[in-house]
DNA sequence: CTAAATATCTTAGCAACAAAGATAAATGAG
DNA sequence: CTCATTTATCTTTGTTGCTAAGATATTTAG
């Protein structure tokens, strides 16, 4: 039966979502990190230098907040900090990229290879699939996640 | 090019996870409820009663940690202790399943019509490719996490 | 029947957070 | 130009939820 069949790939996207979370955990442990700083530090490797202010506004954490998150990523030497020369009240966090780099891509290694190997495995049509159900899916979550915050 | 496909396609089902994540968390802000709580919530929905031990190993989390879960579950009437009758040390938590549903239900109704939207609005052999990606990909995450975990 | 093991709870200490206020720098009204 | 306001970050205080260690109650084993 379809239903079934719809069913069931439902509940593996929730597995899905929830077992990258649990890696994602694994991998902070093991690299020292809160989970929460291991996914802010994701923030540097993607948008590189960013101000107090930024992350503050991107992470949802109080500027308060954001400042002991620089404290500890600092003490790791995995950012530092610099005042913005247009505006020095501004503390520009330059991220370290090839410490940030050197810390977790071990970890992420076999990992990354599989994932490879796994993609390569589908056709492209297959792959096309794929990222279609990505895209819809995330607006989908995007979506609920703003119609949730406006009450 | 195929390998800026394969590379999008992989920078996609981050995003996805990451996107899950947020989504999670809003749900749970709305539900007055903190992140780990709702996460751990959903083991109810799931399993049923379980023990305060059996929580423990499953969350990972120290007894105590548990003990402190179980009373705010508790105090949201969301969840009641009783003791065993065959052993009287231990804690039978009993889910109140309805009433977690009625916390829970109507912040993902939205989400849960739209998934099923999406995903009937994909072919039979569509929607076996991406099952088979999610398990493959299910695999390889818990796979990474244990070897990790093994460190 | 007592010792050890088990299951949960309690206590003490710690880390990370929010909220509010302090500090320092930039901007703007007159 | 100057002083009040705004802006960006940091500091302080109190709260929450965690771990680790130990207390309590019950079961199991010798």
């Amino acid at each position: 039966m379809r239903a079934d069949e719809l069913n069931r790939v439902r509940k593996l996207s929730q597995q899905f979502a929830y077992t990258s979370i649990q890696m994602h955990e694994t991998v902070a442990r093991t690299a020292g990190l809160s989970g929460t700083d291991h996914k802010y530090l994701g923030f540097f490797l993607e948008k590189g230098r960013l101000t107090a202010g930024e992350l503050s506004s991107l992470t949802g954490l109080t500027t308060g907040a954001v400042t002991g998150l620089i404290d500890r990523f600092e003490k790791k030497n995995l950012v530092k900090r610099r005042f913005a020369e247009d505006d020095r009240r501004k503390v520009i966090i330059e991220p370290d990229t090839s410490a940030i780099m050197a810390l977790l891509e071990p970890l992420y290694k076999d990992f990354r290879n599989k994932s490879a190997q796994l993609f390569a495995s589908f056709s492209d049509e297959e792959i096309q699939t794929i990222e279609t159900y990505f895209l819809k899916a995330i607006e989908i979550m995007k979506e609920t996640s703003s119609t949730l915050n406006a009450k």
